[in-house]
RNA sequence: CGGGGCAUGGCGCAGUUUGGUAGCGCGUCUGGUUUGGGACCAGAAGGCCGCAGGUUCGAAUCCUGCUGCCCCGACCA
């Protein structure tokens, strides 16, 4: 990485990625292995995200609580599945002192074991079940709809910032429900909501579908994700939710007194999206200047930099663009209409509303060029430039991040266009991914061209295959390519998806094609 | 858990092969000139060379041990 600039992508996508990070000022390392440091830039993309998924939850009757960090030991062993899954990487709270060991440092004082030991939730099913038992008499405690917006620990073997850390924020809706039907229904819903968030703010196009066995949560009965293919044409789940059965109200033993007078056991439903929401966008959208950020989740939508050259100009550019901020302020944005792409989610949802988020640059010590590089970086996604010779003209320079055409637009009807360009910014990125999604994603028939297609380092894109839909050959498949099935999908991406034909690898039958791709 | 790399002012690095006054760039601070694509000049501050031993008159440099981080594989959101 040159003092100048980041990593280009073709030169290497890996470090492109952490260079843009750290160096748009989003999250940094930390002194612990595998933790990293969001910093304020970053963490006002996450208080972005989840006003908006907030909001939706809020609008689909849930609401928030909270359930501790800490987990004893001894409820991990009450659900056999979903310990499997875990075990392997939590974090284990042993003590609860520290004493001086008489040179200077601190030593665990051996006096002070816990009896029991506690676990750092790496999910929270078991705390919540346990509480649930208490909440829940009768059919008329259901359903609960409970989220919880929390950091969870997972000791993850390899890291990567804000897609792969120790520690993580996120938020999981545990739900609780009298029958099947219900909790499949919110299961489902759920998903659209992550499928509409991630489409409509993130301007990422996704996969919808179910995992196969071997990829779902091994707590659950079965798991739907939405799958996003970034610029390296890897795929990467972006959010899950699955359908927890009975499973974990038999372990917990909770049940409730049906209508009719019988005890059952209460169905339950649990879904989450993470910080990666936020490596997602970068590595879906982002350039090698920097940050490309949709501007619904833009902390900066736009940036004006008045320019001058002595006290007298400055005086005059910076009343200019202070004007143009306050104008830019009063604009109620939220968003454009994306309704017509009509989603199959009976709740009417629509986004928060809010103000354009507007910041005038006013560092005297920093050139215009400086600036200019620096706002790409950071991923301002307007550029406002105003000079003395733009006062002259009562105009200004417009610059889209995502464009980069210099567009001069006259004072009076600046923040009419900047609203415009808003919104027009967040469509096309929208469909710039799609289309990227679209030109990588293949049909193959042949063991061969399967196998040719992954070869190599990198991703290759979504390619949709048949699958004779055991584990055996998916365990194959993925020891032979890397590619696994990133999902089944819930509806044909092309004609004849869901069609019958025969495996890919065995020759066997299929029921219908599956995604597969090397995912992050 | 295997393989590789790295550890030196705030950040990025050189110096280590062949031991001899700890250097460069960026950033920071002061002053001045600048400002439409990463400005310039002058001056200044800032280091237990990851830790612990050892060899030596003398160690960033050689030897031994340890620790930490990053990258690549197996496992995972």
């Amino acid at each position: 990485m040159s003092k100048e600039g980041i990593t280009s992508r073709s030169e290497s996508f890996a470090d492109w990625y952490t260079d843009l990070v750290v160096r748009a000022g989003l999250a940094d390392y930390s002194p612990v292995r595998g933790c990293m440091v969001i910093k304020p830039h970053g963490y006002a993309m996450w208080e972005l995200i989840q006003q908006g998924l907030d909001t939706m939850f809020k609008e689909t009757g849930h609401v928030n609580a909270c359930f501790p960090l800490m987990i004893p030991k001894s409820f991990f062993s009450k659900e056999a599945q979903h310990v499997e899954g875990f075990a392997k990487e939590c974090a284990v709270v042993t003590h609860y002192r520290l004493k001086n060991d008489g040179e200077g440092g601190v030593t665990v004082d051996p006096e002070a074991k816990l009896e029991e030991e506690l676990i750092l939730r790496p999910t929270s099913e078991t705390i919540i079940w346990d509480t649930y038992r208490n909440w829940i008499q009768s059919y008329r405690d259901l359903p609960i709809l409970v989220n919880q917006w929390a950091n969870i620990i997972r000791w993850e073997r390899r890291t990567r910032l804000f897609l792969r850390t120790t520690e993580f924020l996120w938020q999981e809706g545990h739900t609780a429900h009298a029958t099947y039907d219900e909790a499949e229904h919110e299961a489902r819903r759920m998903l659209e909501v992550y499928r509409r968030f991630a489409e409509d703010w993130l301007a990422v196009p996704v996969l919808t579908g179910v995992k196969s066995e071997g990829e779902k949560f091994a707590g659950a009965d079965h798991t739907y994700c939405i799958e996003a293919l970034v610029q390296d044409k890897r795929a990467i789940q972006a959010g899950t939710s699955h359908h927890l059965g009975q499973n974990f109200a038999k372990a917990f033993d909770v049940k409730y007194l049906s209508k009719e007078g019988q005890l059952e056991y209460v169905y339950a439903t649990s879904w989450g999206v993470s910080t990666r929401l936020i490596g997602t966008l970068i590595m879906a959208h982002s350039d090698d200047k920097g940050l490309i950020c949709p501007p619904r989740v833009a902390p900066i939508q736009v940036v004006i930099l008045p320019m001058g050259r002595d006290e007298e100009t400055r005086a005059r550019t910076y009343g200019a663009a202070d004007q143009l901020a306050s104008e830019l302020k009063a604009i109620a944005w939220s968003g454009p209409d994306l309704s017509e792409l009509e989603y199959d989610v009976p709740e009417l949802m629509h986004p928060l509303g809010s103000r354009i988020r507007v910041h005038v640059d006013k560092r005297e010590k920093e050139s215009p060029g400086f600036k200019f590089n620096d706002w790409e970086l950071k991923g301002a996604c307007l550029r406002v430039e105003l000079g003395p010779r733009d006062l002259e003209s009562s105009s200004c320079v417009v610059v889209r991040r995502d464009r980069g055409e210099k567009v001069t637009v006259s004072l009076s009807e600046a923040s009419a266009y900047i609203s415009e360009q808003l919104n027009a910014m967040q469509g096309d990125l929208y469909t710039a991914a799609l289309a990227r999604q679209h030109e990588n994603t293949f049909w193959v028939d042949t063991w061969d061209e399967f196998e040719k297609i992954f070869e190599g380092e990198g991703g290759a894109g979504f390619v949709m295959a048949h699958w004779d839909g055991t584990q055996e050959t998916e365990d194959i498949i993925s020891e032979k390519t890397k590619a696994t099935i990133r999902c089944i999908p819930f509806e044909p991406l092309r004609e004849g998806d869901d069609q019958p034909g025969t495996c890919i690898l065995t020759g066997k039958p299929s029921k219908q094609r599956v995604a597969f791709a090397k995912a992050y």
